[in-house]
DNA sequence: ATTATTTTGTTCGCAAGTGTACAAAACCAC
DNA sequence: GTGGTTTTGTACACTTGCGAACAAAATAAT
């Protein structure tokens, strides 16, 4: 019961993600905002509390819309490796396919030091440490698969993984086509030994 | 003649670099600055015009005093490769040493996508491309020097290397140690047959 | 219809930042 | 010391943003 609220309520949440992933957690304030939403401050900070809380929000939405495709549909047992190069090539493509160059939202609220985000920049590093993680798990079972030969650098090479896609993230805020951020991917994971390019 | 200045310009753009570099641009507002630097506003607008005047020489000082170690130094017909691996390890220790961990200022500017800043991303962007275009000049270098076999696969390994400095900048802000820093870079490098690590 | 509940619209006071204008101050040269 | 010159200090008018308070509006349940 209640007055019913004039705006969907997801459809905010999702329009606040692509703001902060275009201009960044710093610009998007909550006037701004709101206004955009066709709302008062009043009704934003009825419905989200405060602009931090509606951040969060926002940054679990994007996590949840870009879940890894390193865990999702991981099948036991199931070859790791060319998962794991369709993962880097799925990403070469999203960055080349957004006309803005966004990058990752993630990726860019690293360098957001601002105090005011702490907590922000907090959940990004915890959520990127996490993923990370995942990686040297997935160069392990690739090994127990008999995908990969251990030569005892498998950490190593998961940490060069890492720079790779945090990179990557990066190349694609400088005018690069999907064919280049590909290129320098395949060019590292080919070497890495994770990748073997279709004859 | 004309009265004295009483603060030391140079120290002040040397001072508003650092605040940037901490802060990103979009924090370090006129006001704060004057304020950091112990002059007023007024005297702020006198030398250094407008903020986004300081911030674009804020941004010659940086690059200068990160001449890349690609150029510098660099004589014809001497071997690139250890030179490049140098320059890459020093990369390492430097983002590693710096206690706040703020990464490059030129990268992290990167995503300061604020229409605000266009003229410091415009000129960031032009500066990584030239630099990068370096990268690709190195290795043909060094496969004239007979150091590096040319696989025809010359500009993509260059794209990788691009792709390696800015992931290295990246990770630089997640909790990273020089040694892992160094560990991911010399993965890349040797399993690119760009560098030999000394026995 | 009345009531409880929830969202809205409006208003207030406050803080920070912008850019400009102009007088006061401090120096150099003559 | 008188001028010319440059930097400072102070003031003004303006914009954007914050968060809270409170009344008005719109609904569901009874």
């Amino acid at each position: 019961m209640g007055r019913p609220a004039k705006f969907d309520r997801d459809a905010a949440v999702k329009i606040a993600m692509n703001e902060m992933w275009t201009n960044g957690f710093e610009l998007v304030s909550v006037q701004s905002l709101s206004e955009k939403l066709g709302i008062t401050r009043s009704s934003f900070y009825n419905a989200f509390v405060s602009r931090e809380a509606l951040i969060d929000e926002a940054l679990d939405l994007y996590f949840s819309r870009t879940a890894d495709g390193i865990w999702v549909g991981f099948k036991e047992g199931a070859p790791v490796l060319p998962m794991l190069a369709g993962m880097v090539r799925k990403l070469c493509k999203d960055r080349a396919t957004d006309v803005l160059g966004r990058g990752c939202m993630a990726v860019n609220g690293l360098t957001e030091t601002s105090p005011n985000h702490a907590a922000a920049t907090k959940k990004i590093i915890a959520t990127l440490e996490a993923r990370f993680a995942r990686l040297d798990l997935l160069l392990t079972k690739a090994v127990e698969n008999g995908e990969l030969k251990d030569d005892g650098c498998l950490r190593d090479k998961a940490l060069a993984l890492q720079s790779l896609l945090l990179g990557l993230n990066m190349m694609a805020k400088l005018e690069r086509s999907e064919d280049e951020l590909w290129r320098a991917a395949k060019t590292v994971l080919c070497s890495l030994k994770v990748y073997e390019p279709e004859p």
